[in-house]
DNA sequence: ATACCTGCAAAAACTTTGCAATTCG
DNA sequence: CGAATTGCAAAGTTTTTGCAGGTAT
């Protein structure tokens, strides 16, 4: 619960995308290096937006319609997903594996859980309701461990009226 | 799991509204109604816009804006709760209390699953991490009702590239 | 009576698209 | 070189805000 975090699919994400570039015969541009590098540096889960700014230090030339752009296509190539977030915009992560998250009533940080860290979650059957399940990931709400020290109680008593932004 | 759904905290949201209205010494007004029937008539999820388009029904002369603030409102008395999905509009839903999700691959539609549907979830314990655990609940991916019966073999093979949006 | 809300309109924030120039293989 | 991508600018969406008038308690 430590250690670095063994990243089960940590294999250099560059060179991930080089093959799946290739693969999919598309070219492989210093952007969209640029674009998954900058999200696979970070351990939260960036807007677009966010993203694009963080590209900009090392690329200054890109735009903001290409980081978009870009981002469809990492996600289309599988090298980054979505994230569901209850904000309304929308968010990134370059970790594809299935993992958890914990999401901060109190700053509203969306903090990734290893399923090392967890009791193992077994994929329900749900086929009498005629439903075929795929995946499951937990999805958790409390206090991140930053906010947990700066408050009193044991237990998380319930949900801020609304997390201040700023995790 | 195939019963109407005994709905655990289906007492009639209107009255809710009313207690909590009074309780919050603000007005209750006939937007905040309209809006939190409108919501609380549905099985899906829908966005903003969706519920305005919804409400208008009832009630032509609401505004947008009105809409939005609304929703804001009911979501701080706890009537109702911005759910966590992968599009970057917000989305809103009436069941306040802790149930799952089945995200479709197919079709997008965002359908709930009833705690009683599943062995039950246990509060994981991250202490050992810092993090205060308060709620937990799944969030499920696979093929809802409806695109299981359309779709070939019986387990769910794979995220569709992009779900169509129209579930 | 008064504090809070609504509607309207404008602004802000977020995302997508058309097109010419550029880059990748 | 040819196909695909990028940047720019403009348009499309979604969400928020200011203000004058209206409404609930």
């Amino acid at each position: 619960m430590d250690r670095p975090a063994p990243n089960p699919d940590a294999r250099a994400p560059l060179q991930d995308l080089e093959a799946r570039c290739r693969e999919h015969g598309i070219p492989l541009t210093i952007q969209r290096r640029a674009v998954l590098a900058a999200l696979a540096s970070r351990e939260d889960h960036p807007t677009a937006d966010q993203v694009y700014q963080a590209v900009q230090a090392d690329l200054p030339s890109i735009s903001r319609a290409t980081t978009y752009r870009v981002l469809d296509t990492l996600v289309a190539l599988g090298l980054v997903v979505r994230v569901s977030h209850p904000d309304s915009v929308a968010r990134y992560d370059a970790k594809t594996y299935r993992h958890h998250h914990l999401l901060c009533d109190v700053c509203g940080a969306m903090v990734d859980i290893e399923p090392a860290n967890l009791p193992d979650v077994a994929l329900p059957d749900l086929s009498a309701a005629g439903i075929r399940v795929r995946e499951v990931s937990l999805q958790l709400s409390g206090l991140c461990a930053r906010c947990a020290l700066e408050t009193p109680g044991s237990a998380a008593p319930g949900p801020a009226d609304s997390p201040r932004r700023n995790p």
